[in-house]
DNA sequence: CTGAAAGCGCTAACAG
DNA sequence: CTGTTAGCGCTTTCAG
C-alpha cells in the first residue's frame, strides 16, 4: 500500500509491465481491452509512477527549470518589496507545466558571476530537466545561451527575441512605450519626462526608443534634459524625480521605466507639492504596488504569466514531439490606465 | 563530457564507485589521500550526482515539497495582489534547501476538496520527497496530518502548534494582536475597532483573542459592536470599515486582521473624510502594499521566511539523521511601526 | 499487439 | 578502510 510499482499494477492487471508503461505514456498498439484492465488496476492501487525512475529508465525527466537573477531576487524578497516577475512566472509556468504532468524548479543563479557557467551546468547535471526558462538578465546571455545550444538542453528566452537561437518568448516593449507615451501626448502633454531603467536590461533600451518614437511622429523635439537615468530603484527614481521636477520648465508628465520608479515620482511630486494627476505618470510592469498608491498609477502590464506559460508548453511539446525548430512568440501588453493620468490643464 | 557519471569519476580517480559515492556523502572511513584523489577528479570532469539516480539507489530525494492552498495562491496571482506568503516562503525555504543540496517544489492543492487526499498521495508517490512543508490552512488539515503520520513522511506544520503530530513552526499571534491593540491603547486609544479575519484560518481566532486580552487588561469593556466580522478580502474589509465608521461613537483606532482589510478601512476613511491618523490604522502581514500606502501602515511583521527556513532545516535534519522527535518552534514577530498610528486627539 | 531482458546512475549491504 | 554485488522503478531495445 505504501508503494505502489509499475510491477503491482501489472500483476493485478495481469499484464507485463511494459503494457502497463504503455498506457500510462498514451503509446499505442495497446487493445482497448487491456487499457481497460490496466486503467482499473491503476485507479485500485492508487498508482502513479515515480518521476525519478521515470528519468533513470527514459529520456525524459518531467522537469524544467526556471533559471531567474539571484540578487535581484533575493534583494526584493528580503526588502519586502515583493517579487511580482516571480509570482507571475509562477503562476504561468507552473499550472502549464502541472497540467502536462510536468514540475517546474526555480533556481536563481548570480547573473554577473564569473561561474555562472560552472552553476547551471551543475544544475544540469543534478536535474537533467527537459528544458530550461531563461528569464532577463540571463535571456541575453550571449555565453550562457551558446552552452545551452552545445548541450542540446532545449530552452526558452523570455523578455527577448530568440532570433533561431532558443525559443523567444516576449512583448513589444518599444510598441509599449510608444503607446503609453501616446497616451500623453493625447492628453495634451508635450513636455514628457523619461526615467530610464537599468542597462542590464534589454527591455530597457526599447522602452527608451519608444518613448522617442511617439515624441518624434508627434513632432514633439527630442529633449535630452528631460531624460534622466535610473536603475529600476526606488532610489534612482527619487533621484530621476527630483532632477526632472526642479526644472523651471518641468514636464507635465512622466513616463518611468517601472512602478517602484514611478511611485518614486509620486513621493518626491507630493513633497515638492505637485498633485499628481496633474503631473501625469504612466510606468511599466503593473505590479500589485499600482492599484494602492493615490492615485492608482497607469501602467504598462507585461504579460508575464502568459509568457511563463507559453514558455512552458513550448519547452514541453519539445520533449514530447522531439520537435526542435526555434520559434519566436510575440505576446500582447496591455496599457492599464487608472487615476495617475489625466488631461493637461 | 555531456554526461559524467560516478563511474567516470572512480575511472579517473582509480577507486571504486562505492569510494566516491562516499566520498560525496562526507561518509567517514575514507583516507584523506583517497578522498583528495576522488575530489580532484570530481573538480576535473565537473561531476555531480544526479538527483533521480541519487534517489532510486539510496533513501533520500534532496526533494522537499511544499503544500499551498490552491485557491488563494491562484486568486492573489490572478488578481495581481501578488503573494507575500509564497514569495517569503521561497525566500526561507528554497534558500535553507539550496545551502543543503536539497531542492524544493511547491504544489497547489485544493484545501476543501473531498479528493485532497488523494492529489497529495500522488504527490507523495510522483516525487517521494524527503519531508513535506504544510502551509495554512492545510497545516490545520487533521485528516492530512494523519495521514502523513501513517505514511511516516516528515512534515512540519507552518503557523500552528504541532502539539507532537510533525513539527510546528509558528509564531505567537495572540501576543501579536495584544502588542498590537496595546500599542493603540498607549496612544490614547480607548474605542478600538475589530476586523476579523476568515474563520478558515486558525490565526484569525488568535488574534481577535489578543485584541481582547490587551482591552481586558487594560480595564476596557469589550464592545461586540466594534467587532466586524471580515474575510481578509479588501471587499470585506470595505464592509467591516463601513460598518465601523459609520457608527456616531466610531472608534478612533482599527485593527485590521491583514492588510489587506486595512488597507480597505484606510480607502473607507479617506472617503468619509476621516483623516488617518486621526483613526489610527494596525494591521497584520507587514505586505509590501503596507510600504506603499499613505499614510504607510503600522502592521506586524510574521517571520514568514525564517519559518520556512526553519522548516526545511528540521526536515533535512530529519533526512539527514533519520530523528523523528516532532517538537514547536516559536518564532518572533515584529510590530513595525509607520504613519498610520498616532496619539490620540 | 505484447512481453522479456537489459540497463539508467546511484547507494545499501555485505565482503574482504 | 575499500571494493563487489545487487537492486531501486522505470523505459528502451528487441523478440515473439
Amino acid at each position: 500500500m505504501s508503494k505502489v510499482t509499475i510491477r503491482h499494477v501489472a500483476e493485478a492487471a495481469g499484464v507485463a509491465v511494459k503494457t502497463v508503461s504503455r498506457v500510462m505514456n498514451g503509446e499505442p498498439n495497446v487493445t482497448q481491452d487491456l487499457r481497460d484492465r490496466v486503467m482499473k488496476a491503476v485507479e485500485a492501487l492508487g498508482y502513479v509512477p515515480s518521476m525519478a525512475a521515470r528519468r533513470m529508465g527514459g529520456s525524459r525527466s518531467y522537469l524544467l527549470v526556471a533559471l531567474n537573477d539571484r540578487e535581484n531576487t533575493i534583494n526584493n524578497w528580503r526588502s519586502g518589496r515583493g517579487n511580482d516577475w516571480i509570482d507571475q512566472m509562477l503562476h504561468g509556468a507552473m499550472l502549464t507545466c502541472e497540467a502536462h504532468g510536468y514540475r517546474m524548479l526555480f533556481e536563481l543563479v548570480e547573473a554577473g558571476s564569473p561561474d555562472l557557467d560552472r552553476k547551471v551546468v551543475a544544475i544540469l547535471s543534478a536535474l537533467q530537466p527537459d528544458g530550461i526558462i531563461l528569464t532577463p538578465p540571463h535571456s541575453q546571455n550571449l555565453a550562457l545561451v551558446e552552452m545551452l545550444t552545445r548541450r542540446k538542453v532545449p530552452f526558452v528566452r523570455m523578455g527577448v527575441q530568440g532570433e533561431g537561437v532558443g525559443f523567444g518568448v516576449f512583448m513589444d516593449d518599444r510598441a509599449a512605450a510608444r503607446e503609453a507615451t501616446r497616451l500623453l501626448l493625447d492628453l495634451g502633454h508635450r513636455r514628457i519626462g523619461f526615467i530610464a531603467g537599468s542597462p542590464r536590461f534589454e527591455a530597457s533600451r526599447q522602452r527608451q526608443e519608444g518613448y522617442g518614437d511617439a515624441l518624434t511622429q508627434a513632432g514633439v523635439a527630442l529633449d535630452d534634459e528631460l531624460i534622466a537615468p535610473g536603475d529600476f530603484t526606488f532610489e534612482s527614481g527619487v533621484a530621476a524625480a527630483e532632477a526632472l521636477l526642479s526644472r523651471a520648465d518641468r514636464p507635465t508628465a512622466i513616463l518611468a521605466s517601472n512602478d517602484e520608479m514611478a511611485l518614486a515620482a509620486l513621493h518626491v511630486a507630493s513633497r515638492l507639492g505637485i498633485a499628481v494627476p496633474d503631473l501625469s505618470l504612466v510606468s511599466f510592469d503593473d505590479t500589485p504596488g499600482t492599484r494602492l498608491s493615490v492615485p492608482g498609477l497607469t501602467s504598462v502590464r507585461q504579460p508575464i504569466s502568459e509568457m511563463a506559460a507559453k514558455a512552458a508548453e513550448l519547452l514541453i511539446g519539445v520533449s514530447k514531439t522531439g520537435e526542435t525548430d526555434p520559434s519566436d512568440h510575440l505576446l500582447a501588453f496591455r496599457l492599464e490606465i487608472r487615476g495617475s493620468t489625466a488631461p493637461r490643464h
